[in-house]
RNA sequence: GCGCGAUUAGCUCAGUGGUAGAGCGCUUGCUUCACACGCAAGAAGUCGCAGGUUCGAACCCUGCAUCGCGCACCA
């Protein structure tokens, strides 16, 4: 047995151990293999990621998950990787190009722009695939995979002909989420609306017929008049019903406009008169195709205004010129008033600004088995979402689908698989491979969206073996934020191309949230790096900190001090297992039942209970419940009470037994930690791997069952009934160690009563309510920290002796020349006091007629049996008291 | 406007019908030979509010309040 050394040194533990399991090849996933498949793969993080915390959970939780099912028996393949994250990447390397050369992509022109970005990926991109390593991650990184793998992109591309020759890929002008800063339409989804103070102008539009008399128009867009086409009132609005039909001057670049009457206008807005304006709007859009309106166009695709005519604005951003539009018409006395408002606009998930909606040719996605999708997700259908209510916000969001835009106007990504012919641009090539004639066809410039690559990772990620043994994985781990951009695209891409669910379970965890309630993010500089809280706590630290916090699906309010009780925990594991190495290695191997003391066959059975809680917890997902068990009975029942106990049988460390207990103690404890540490592995992969080879644990097993390292030990079963059985544990052996921590618990209240600090050497008097065995009574007076403990049934102590009831019998506390009778007394009062209290309680629960009626026989038993033990404990007490005198 | 979640000790959170729990923090005592990243003993809660169901409600039902998150609308 190795020496265990006396600090736990996480950083070099870590390090030893991951190179350990990567050069023997732990984590690779053999499809050839027998055993029970199982799989996960891992939400791609960005190319340009660096880990941040949500990350730590996320992978966390997938590793637990991983290396649970390796010790389960299973082959196991996590499949890892990266995202090529179009908008993000592309802004990443232009605002290097731009600091670092002062270039825009275009001074580089298309490919050599790309070929740059190829180079900044190969040079910083995948920080977060190192530093994944560092946090113990259990993926097989041979099979790791890029969306812009050259066979990954083939695929993607495939993807988008078929659909296409489905005719569920089409091209459009419609109306689409344009973001101004990274000049590209976006989908839906990438739109995130926020609510905006601004303000709502009352604009003044003339009758052309009615010189003189105006129109009031609210809009929070004047910039955007010169595109107006027409007004629109509600056809049933009385105040406006004599004006349809007439003509208003547009009061910028002025011009005739028409009243129009639609019913989609709402006569309680502003004056209930809307001006439209297709080129900007989506309303308007559709209102202006109902009444066959021309289109306006006054913004550059920059956002800056596009209106020659009105060399006020013209060139100004849409920001300026909306002030500036302002001001003009005030001059005019156009503008009636200006009043406060608050509204939601849509802001670009990346660049932060307001979308600007526009109109372009873009291509869409008639999206495929949505009913299917639908169908796939619910407690008896293929996929299982945890926790249960991210369904409701699934199926909502199927049941009001759009059309995917999916192309973007950016370089970086995967190009879109269309050549228009030079002599007629109708003509089109849509294939993976180009044209034969290349010289006459024009490729689309376009990319496609980054999620319209991702909804294929479950499946094209693996080649036809793995797909055979791993396809459909097991378990999802992700956010709920991107259900609608991941999880809901990869069931329908699942279904249309393996005609298969591609998960069968997801886990949706929680967002983890500063102190203060507020989102994690870069901006507000309110997130740890975790590789500081690697270094600081050790990964295992970090791994079972964020674990016990991390309530199932519920959102996670960071602290670091949570993150250092995970350190103290593993510094808890560490020292608890020298402990057993203090005492050398004379074991028989084998317990013997016969030489069994309460105390073992107590742990024994709380073993049992959290190899149960832990299992049943993993397998509802409920990740802190099982960390939060684990640390239950390792630290509060392992720890505090049976390590203590079994200090009689052990001895001293280095002395001579003092009886043939202590090589069982000894079995007994490896069995523990045996279980234990195999319990804890899928949480603290390193320290437990460290110590199961510090105890030796490592040869107990043959190579093939997981010898080498704990990671393919196997995992606990229960302990069975023939096992029980065997070593006798039955629960009046539990009921007794219970009552003997109880009257320990009660002679240390004693001690503070009498405020004897705890390292005083005292004589406790036991006269016992039962016989009391030798090696309990040695136990008892261990965990008593008593010199010596005297069992004397006929013990008649000094008056104003410290005395207390518990279960084993009368505890005495006999104090030379310390007693006083003062406050012996008065600690029994209060004790009489509390007791009387219980007392009543229950026996006017008792006197309730309708409970002893219609409560279960058992919880009436129960108060029956209460009220019994606190009138006797009342009536010993009281005795006590009264022989004070 | 619709939906979802939360509301329990100073803090972070467990607890789905039968005597209110944990960790941290706090108080007190302890450098007791595994661990001060520790040990022991304590103090601390009208379980958001109001009704209802029940012999009995933190728990089930209804309404309300506050906070958070989605979706829709937003001229």
């Amino acid at each position: 047995m190795a020496e265990i050394p006396k600090a736990y040194e996480s950083q070099a533990v870590e390090a030893k151990w991951y190179a350990r399991w990567l050069a023997d090849g732990c984590f690779q996933a053999d499809p050839a293999s027998a055993k029970p498949a199982y799989s996960i793969v891992m939400p791609p993080p960005n190319v340009t990621g660096v880990l941040t915390l949500g990350h730590v959970l996320n992978n966390t939780i997938q590793d637990i998950l991983a290396r649970r099912a390796r010790m389960q028996g299973k082959e196991v393949l996590w499949l890892p990787g990266m995202d090529h994250a179009g908008i993000a990447t592309q802004t990443v390397v232009e605002r290097q190009l731009r600091k670092e050369e002062k270039k825009t992509r275009h001074d580089l022109g298309r490919e050599e722009f790309v070929r740059r970005i190829w180079q900044w990926k190969e040079k910083h991109g995948g920080i977060i695939i190192e530093q994944l390593k560092r946090l113990g991650c259990s993926c097989d990184w041979s099979r790791e995979r890029f969306t812009m793998d050259e066979d990954y992109s083939r695929a993607v591309q495939r993807t988008f002909v078929d659909l296409h020759r489905k005719g569920m890929i089409y091209r459009g002008k419609r109306m689409v989420n344009w973001d101004p800063v990274a000049l590209t339409a976006l989908s839906d989804e990438e739109v995130i609306p926020t609510p905006q103070k601004s303000a709502l102008y009352y604009v003044r539009y003339e009758l052309v017929e009615e010189s003189g008399k105006f129109i009031e128009v609210a809009t929070t867009r004047p910039e955007t008049i010169m595109a107006d086409v027409a007004l629109a009132v509600h056809p049933n609005d009385e105040r406006y019903k004599s004006s349809l039909g007439k003509k208003v001057w547009r009061p910028l670049d002025r011009a005739e406009l028409p009243m129009v009457g639609d019913e989609g206008i709402d006569p309680e807005f502003g004056t209930g008169v809307l001006k439209v304006t297709p080129a900007h709007d989506k309303v308007d859009f559709e209102i202006g195709q109902r009444h066959g309106l021309a289109v306006i166009d006054v913004l550059h695709p920059n956002g800056t205004i596009n209106c020659p005519s009105v060399p006020e604005l013209d060139g100004l951003d849409r920001f300026v010129a909306r002030k500036k539009a302002a001001e003009l018409l005030a001059e005019s006395g156009l503008l009636a008033k200006e009043e406060p408002h608050e509204s939601t606009v849509g802001f670009s998930e990346r660049a932060g600004v307001p979308i600007e909606p526009r109109l372009s040719e873009q291509w869409f996605l008639k999206y495929p088995r949505v009913e299917e999708s639908r169908a796939a997700v619910g407690p008896k259908a293929a996929i299982h979402f945890h926790p249960e209510r991210w369904e409701t916000v699934y199926q909502h969001w199927l049941e009001n689908i759009q059309d995917w835009c999916i192309s973007r106007q950016l370089w970086w990504g995967h190009r879109i698989p269309v050549w228009y012919a030079k002599d007629d641009p109708t003509k089109l090539h849509v294939a993976v491979e180009p044209p034969a004639d290349p010289e006459n066809w024009t490729q689309d410039p376009d990319v496609l969206d980054t999620w319209f690559s991702s909804w294929l990772w479950p499946f094209e990620t693996m080649d036809d073996a793995t797909r055979a043994k791993f396809y459909p994985t097991s378990d999802l781990v992700t956010a709920p934020d991107i259900i609608f951009f991941w999880v809901a695209r990869m069931i329908m891409a699942g279904l249309e191309y393996t005609d298969q669910a591609p998960f069968r379970d997801v886990f949706f965890t929680g967002l983890i949230r500063d102190g203060q309630g507020r989102k994690m993010s870069k901006s507000l500089g309110n997130s740890p790096d975790p590789l500081d809280l690697i270094a600081k706590y050790g990964a295992d630290g970090v791994r079972f900190g964020l674990m016990r916090i991390a309530p199932s699906g519920q959102d996670i309010r960071y602290d670091e001090k949570q993150i250092e009780e995970g350190r103290n925990f593993s510094n808890k594991l560490w020292n608890a297992t020298r402990f057993r190495q203090m005492h050398g290695g004379e074991t028989e191997g084998e317990i013997n039942p016969a030489l069994l003391t309460s105390d073992d066959k107590w742990i024994l059975l709380r073993l049992d209970a959290a190899i149960r809680a832990v299992s049943a917890a993993l397998d509802e997902y409920n990740f802190s419940e099982a960390a939060q068990t684990l640390y239950r009975f390792f630290w509060s029942e392992y720890c505090d009470w049976y390590l203590e106990a079994s200090k009689a049988a052990l001895g001293l460390p280095g002395e001579d037994a003092p009886g043939p207990r202590k090589a069982n103690t000894l079995a007994v404890i490896d069995f523990i930690l045996g279980h234990t540490l195999r319990l804890f592995h899928p949480f603290l992969p390193f320290i437990s791997e460290e110590l199961w080879h510090g105890l030796g644990f490592n040869t107990d097993l043959p190579e093939d069952q997981g010898g080498r390292t704990i990671q393919f030990a196997h995992w606990p079963e229960p302990l069975d009934d023939a096992f029980k059985a065997h070593y006798g544990l039955t629960p009046e052996d539990e009921n007794f160690a219970n009552a003997k921590y109880e009257t320990v618990a009660v002679g240390r209240g004693l001690r503070r009563d009498f405020k004897i600090a705890s390292n005083k050497r005292v004589t406790f008097v036991l006269r016992p309510a039962k016989e009391l065995p030798e090696e309990e009574a040695a136990s008892l007076r261990i965990l008593l920290n008593a010199e010596r403990l005297e069992l004397a049934s006929d013990y008649a102590p000094p008056k104003g002796t410290p005395t207390a009831l518990t279960p084993l019998g009368e505890l005495h506390l006999p104090l030379e020349g310390l007693i006083d009778l003062e406050v012996e007394s008065a600690r029994l009062g209060k004790e009489i006091a509390k007791i009387e209290a219980e007392l009543v309680t229950v026996r006017k629960k008792l006197a309730n007629e309708n409970f002893v009626a219609n409560a279960p026989a058992a919880v009436v038993a129960e108060h029956r049996q209460r009220e019994a033990d606190f009138a006797d404990q009342l009536e010993q007490l009281k005795q006590m008291r009264d022989s004070l005198g």
